[in-house]
RNA sequence: GCCCCGUUCGUCUAGUGGCCUAGGACACCUCCCUUUCACGGAGGCGACAGGGGUUCGACUCCCCUACGGGGUACCA
């Protein structure tokens, strides 16, 4: 209880960091900073037929995207190194051995066959599939005896309160597998313990797993190989896809790195994921990592699972945008932005004022793709649909008529100068509704209907490196698709 | 099959026997503001899976059913 708050997160590298994975990070993380504690990175590549090192990688970069630094791992070293499960080897040997000479485990060499023939056996007769010792050998598979007499295990679990299981439906699992390596049961307990782990945070999965790994963390410290405590455990439920079913490449993105390509900014993302499972004392669903982890306790995480929908992570990457300076905000929107073109066609103070004209509709970082293309070149492009909606109504050619007229002589120092100059556009026009006055101008000089603020846009169209009069330019084009009647 | 866990608005959730006519957020709808779209503001729609108990009183406690999820591997 008093010792020391440390924590991990295991994943295996056998994929990309995924989004569950992801979460139990943040939970760690979360809670080794609430209580000023170490939060661990260890490698579970003991699977070596799976494990990959570029899997590895994107976990690393994943994690970091998110802000999930880690105090101890492979790559930053630590006190309880190494954090690789496929370089800790003796570890297992010797605790397996160990294991073995108290007589808590035993020698299997049952062919795969042999044990499908079991399996099948058990589930025709209907009783639940338990594996026994039955004959005795001499190599092959380590597997734990699981200790007689069977006993009920109660865990009491942070999330979930007292589960108890009955040992005697646990089968006598294998600890070292034929090819040496440990299997996960085993490896993640002798690790938990030799890395002194206080609080085990993990997915709701994992608790079938529980009743072999406290038996585990029993044995090993009856045959004295180890003194250290059993953590505490606390078991999320799981992320789930919208149709409930379990969260897979069939859903979409399942991996973090697919959602920071989509454009989704990391502080959102982690907002979002905090608040899959888990909810704030106060009501306040917004906060930084820090400030999250100050009120991070375990008793607030859920024991319903909770479905992965985009909805609210849009809501948090808009806010997020929305709060980005507009040097950070060029950065992030870098990689989705033809920089070069940018820097072409407008000096520093119009990029920052185009950048601040489009943000506020962006959902995510992509959408700057479809926000600026018509800030680049001297032609526009309208849609056919627009040209006859829009454009071909005899508002509209009145409208660009008068605008084309008056645009040479409006004052552009600003786009509240041309602002204005709108404004009194529009008065002069006064049947006309606003709309149908904005609509043309911005239909001809930008080929939407919607976008950034109009005034601003025209100013950054008139007064980009390009020269050349776009505004007239595209006005005077536009002016094809209007009807030819009223050239007032 | 067997074991374990879960079930509050469409979604994330608050709620630990009376504070609940069930609160908030996202989404959706309406209205207002407005130089279009957006933003912002004000409203609206909308849930305790079902059935039995226990209790003066159940969203909250117990049992059953249904549904969902997880596990049942020499994967983790």
């Amino acid at each position: 209880m008093t010792r020391p708050v440390r924590v991990r997160i295991a994943p295996s590298p056998t994929g990309n960091l995924h989004v569950g994975t992801a979460r139990a990070a943040l939970f760690n993380y979360l809670f080794a900073r609430h209580h000023n504690g170490s939060f661990i990175l260890r490698v579970e590549d003991t699977d070596k037929a799976r494990s990959l090192p570029e899997y590895e990688q994107n976990i690393y970069d994943g994690l970091r995207a998110l802000g999930l630094q880690w105090d101890e791992g492979p790559d930053v070293g630590g006190d309880y190194g190494p954090y690789r499960q496929s370089e800790r080897s003796e570890h297992y040997t010797n605790a397996a051995m160990a294991l073995l000479k108290a007589g808590l485990a035993y020698y299997t060499d049952d062919t795969d066959a042999e044990l499908e023939a079991q399996r099948n056996a058990a589930k025709a007769a209907g009783k639940p599939y338990v594996y026994r010792q039955h004959r005795e050998a001499t190599n092959g598979s380590l597997r734990f005896r699981i200790p007689t007499p069977y006993t009920t295990l109660v865990l009491n679990d942070a999330v979930r309160g007292h589960v108890s299981f009955d040992t005697e439906l646990l089968g006598d699992f294998v600890i070292l597998k034929s090819d040496g390596c440990p299997t996960y049961n085993f490896a993640n307990v002798v690790d938990d313990s030799a890395m002194a782990i206080s609080h085990v945070i993990r997915g709701e999965d994992h608790i079938s797993n529980t009743p072999r790994q406290l038996l585990m963390y029993d044995a090993l410290r009856a045959i004295g190989y180890s003194d250290a405590p059993t953590p505490e455990f606390a078991h999320a439920s799981m992320i789930l896809a919208p149709d409930r079913s379990k969260l897979s490449k069939r859903f979409g993105a399942t991996a973090v790195a697919d959602y920071m390509t989509q454009g989704y900014l990391p502080e959102a993302f982690c907002n979002f994921l905090a608040l899959l499972g888990w909810s704030p004392p106060d009501g306040n669903e917004f906060g930084t990592l820090e400030e999250l982890a100050k009120k991070f306790t375990l008793d607030r995480i859920s024991k319903s699972p909770a479905i992965f929908e985009t909805d609210k992570l849009n809501f948090f990457n808009k806010h997020y945008i929305k709060e980005l300076n507009t040097d950070t905000l060029y950065e992030r929107v870098s990689p989705y932005i033809d920089l070069m073109a940018l820097g072409m066609e407008y000096t520093p103070e119009q990029q920052a004022l185009l950048l601040e004209a489009i943000r506020e509709p962006l959902v995510t970082l992509t959408d700057v793709t479809e926000a600026t293309p018509y800030f680049f070149g001297q032609d526009v492009e309208i849609p056919e649909a627009l040209k006859a909606d829009v454009l071909n109504t005899p508002d509209a050619a009145t409208v660009l008529h008068a605008f084309a007229n008056q645009w040479p002589t409006w004052d552009k120092t600003s786009p509240d100068t041309i602002g204005a100059e709108l404004k009194a556009l529009m008065k002069s026009l006064k049947p006309l509704k606003p709309k149908n006055i904005m609509w043309p101008i911005r239909t001809a000089t930008t080929g939407r209907t919607s976008g950034a603020d109009l005034a601003t846009t025209l100013y950054l169209l008139d007064t980009g490196l390009l020269g050349n009069n776009r505004v007239a330019h595209r006005v005077q084009q536009a002016l094809a698709h209007c009807p030819m009647t009223s050239t007032t």
